[in-house]
DNA sequence: TATGAATGAGTATTCATTCAT
DNA sequence: GATGAATGAATACTCATTCAT
């Protein structure tokens, strides 16, 4: 991939992420990436490819930020590792995370159960731990980690918050 | 207020909360509101000043929701009448709360602290009932229900979902 | 003429003079005289209407200015009055000769020889002192005084200016 | 320049000469020049610059304009060549002369002191041929050929009016 | 690959004007 | 006479996209 086709699509991320992908101008993108404005349409058609471009990377970022969980044999390591997952998320890639959320409201793009496999594992871990509901903690679980990442992303809260002692704490890992 | 006010604050509301505030033009929310699209300025000024004018109902609109919580005296009760909270919002009504999700990504429209008195109530509540860390217990609660919101408002579970059956059963209320 | 009647016209007259026909609205007007829009329109029909009532006046105001000069037997005192005339124009009629001067420039109103009388007895008076070329003398002067009221009108000069003394010595009246 | 730029150019001058800078629209613009209303943005970011484009040339007119008279070292020949100038501008230049005329009647755009050298000049050659108040005759004169101009630029005379002859035998050059 | 001129449909907003009260 | 709600066309300007180079 060439420099200036990166640049294009950080640009487009940072920019989709802060400002939202109806509220920026593929002129703006441009030239926040330093390139004219036709080269966007040479490498991506249109601004919905832009955007499917930056989506392409998700659910293989997502699939590497779950790996360590879905091969993790210990059920409370399980746990553990699910909990760290929001705060061990790289500053630099808020943006992205920050763009995956934001597009969850937005009905033309329904990204469906990525996390099906995570919650599987989480319900797996909660039984094994002698969870009476081990689906329901599981939903649970992941409830309360999707929200952490979005006070997170919206910078409500910063990654070094005590919450996620006291998770460790309240699960016992 | 007039109609014609009405019909344009109904359809702007129904049309931000679905489509976003700026994928939507002044001219569709004419075209659903059957109105001139001049009349919007007359009586909001610009896109912006509908939007607010939508707003503005929000915080009277919260507080309603709030005031049994805030002013119940037996902490049980308030835990219970928390977790209810967002499986009672009414249907007829989800435009105008996911309209309040959605603007939380927006910067400008991002206020934290619309939650601090039922985070306190909330952390009262715990403490009266003996937990060891209410604080974090309260956020806790509170990013949980903040994130069923979510799944309500998206259409993602409906407002009969068992999780609240399974809360009541987790927090003993 | 009632009260609003007459608010309008100054209002308009005012803003008219002050920053030009086309680039003030309806809307500013009917503010800036304390008036309902519609009102406008009632006593005026449109806004062109508006200004042909303000330039109705103009014609009376006119008159009312050439006649002790069209009256005056002294060829002399022609001369002398006709030089006076710019510099006793009243500032509070400030606006109402500025916009005079500003319609010129506009196609559509094209008021021609308003000024025909005053140059015949220009003319009469210069070939009355013994003067070779009367008529040219005479559009001469017109042009001076055309230039002096439009330096005077765009406050380019005040009406305390030198110049009408020497026009009286380089005239000798 | 390219083509169509220079179209706009063309276009827009012919046209706030003749109709006024307010009562033209972008729209009525781009149809003189045959080109798409998008275009005047892009190359002139907005309408006022696209006036502001025109009025750069005009300096540089002014000077040219002004150069052979600011050079000329023969006091008379310098009235005359003072004299000839407004009859001397050329017909396929009057609408960008008729523009810098209507535009001193726009407050933002009044800029007095572009003729203080060609009145310092005047001055001296007046004072070369001995006048009594050689500042006032240099202020008379510009005043009468800028009325000239005027009289020119309207079509209320034409360029080969026996005033100029006048004025020679007037000034005795 | 990369540019930047060019387009035409669309955007928020303003306008002069009408009309019911 | 007077208001202010309401309209629809127009306005300045932006947008995503195309195209010649």
């Amino acid at each position: 991939m060439t420099d200036k086709k990166e640049n294009i699509l950080a640009a487009a991320l940072d920019l989709f992420a802060n400002e939202g992908y109806h509220a920026v101008s593929t002129s703006k993108i441009a030239k926040h990436a330093k390139v004219s404005e036709g080269l966007i349409f040479r490498h991506f058609n249109n601004k919905k490819g832009l955007l499917e471009a930056i989506m392409k990377d998700a659910e293989q970022k997502v699939a590497q930020m779950l790996a360590p969980i879905l091969f993790e044999d210990d059920p409370k390591e399980v746990i553990r590792k699910v909990i760290q997952t929001p705060f061990n998320l790289l500053p630099k890639n808020y943006g992205f995370w920050k763009l995956q959320y934001k597009l969850k409201w937005e009905t033309e793009y329904n990204h469906p159960h990525k996390m099906k496999p995570l919650i599987d594992k989480m319900q797996w871990a909660f039984a094994k731990l002698g969870a009476e509901e081990p689906e329901q903690e599981a939903i649970l679980l992941h409830n309360i980690l999707d929200m952490v990442g979005i006070r997170l992303m919206r910078r409500e809260w910063d990654k070094d918050s005590s919450f996620q002692a006291f998770l460790m704490r309240k699960y016992k890992v």
